[in-house]
DNA sequence: CTATGGATCAACT
DNA sequence: GTTGATCCATAGA
């Protein structure tokens, strides 16, 4: 049988009301300061004015408070990889900042790669930003109720998707946004369990499609920090991605990269934990 | 396990 | 312009 009929509509609900900001009362102050923050690396780590310009890397080591538009210059699977660990920060109309270190991507390699919204190379309205300058963010609608966040890399039509934090600030301020489609009566979720997935994430940092074709090297609202600590090779798990049954050859692609042991990942293969020779 | 929900795009008229 | 099949998921039972 065939799927059901479903009436046509050309925007997404609720679109207007999310640009202006966060849609739900965020209560100020409680459970900042709270958390743990990162240990900053070295004693570079001062503040820097929003918008200060990065004009030489010579004479602006400090700028590498905030990840530029060099790093997410590199193949694909090489970036994928070097996300592991790092912070993702999001900063809201008003003022406060939710932060997450990435513990989970998955490399969509472009062309190629049958699973990639890429594939074949064909570049849609939709699909834009994959094609766009490394560091630009491709957010896409899932499912028509979802989002996810992707990273355009090296390569053409090549991207990361973003699939876990480990929520480090602004946990109250992520299990609010996680809560607006939940039932009332849900059980509260557990810190682990508020960025370990694609869409959870974008829910937790309310990331929208206006985010899409966004640099994340540059912008103010959402960027990338170096994270507290360097992830070896050794703790990184390389396994098949999910969802993509569909595509073939690719389906079982070592593409997908996780921090061995997070509590934070969606989904763990124990098979490829195993490490032999 | 199932229900959910809407954009997207190829393939048509 | 319309149609049909698909889609990198989540929530709740």
């Amino acid at each position: 049988m065939g799927p059901k009929k479903r009436k046509v509509v050309t925007a997404w609900p609720g679109a207007r009301e999310r640009r202006s900001g966060l849609s739900v009362q965020l209560q100020p102050g409680v459970g900042q300061g709270a958390e743990l923050e990162p240990e900053p690396r070295g004693h570079l780590q001062q503040q820097l004015p929003e918008e200060a310009p990065v004009t030489s890397v010579y004479f602006n080591k400090v700028a590498h408070r905030r990840l530029s538009s060099g790093f997410f210059n590199r193949p694909c699977v090489t970036l994928a990889k070097e996300f592991l660990g790092q912070v993702m920060v999001r900063k809201f109309p008003d003022g406060s900042e939710v932060k997450g270190r990435i513990v989970e991507t998955e490399a969509y390699l472009g062309g190629e790669d049958q699973a990639s919204h890429s594939r074949g190379g064909k570049q849609t309205p939709r699909n834009t930003a994959m094609f766009m300058t490394p560091g630009t963010m491709y957010v896409y609608q899932i499912y028509g109720v979802y989002f996810c966040l992707n990273v355009s890399s090296q390569g053409d039509g090549a991207a990361v998707l973003v699939r876990s934090l480990e929520p480090l600030h602004g946990l109250d301020t992520m299990r609010q946004l996680r809560s607006k489609r939940r039932r009332e009566a849900g059980k509260p979720l557990k810190d682990h369990e508020l960025c370990n997935g694609p869409s959870k994430l974008c829910q937790a940092l309310d990331i929208t499609k206006i985010f899409d074709r966004g640099d994340l090297a540059t912008g103010n609202e959402i960027w990338l920090e170096p994270g507290p600590e360097e992830i070896s090779g050794a703790d990184i798990v390389s396994t098949s991605r999910i969802g993509i049954g569909y595509a073939g050859e690719w389906v079982n692609k070592p593409l997908r990269f996780y921090i061995k042991g997070n509590k934070c990942v969606s989904v763990v293969d124990r098979d490829a934990e195993k490490v032999k020779d």
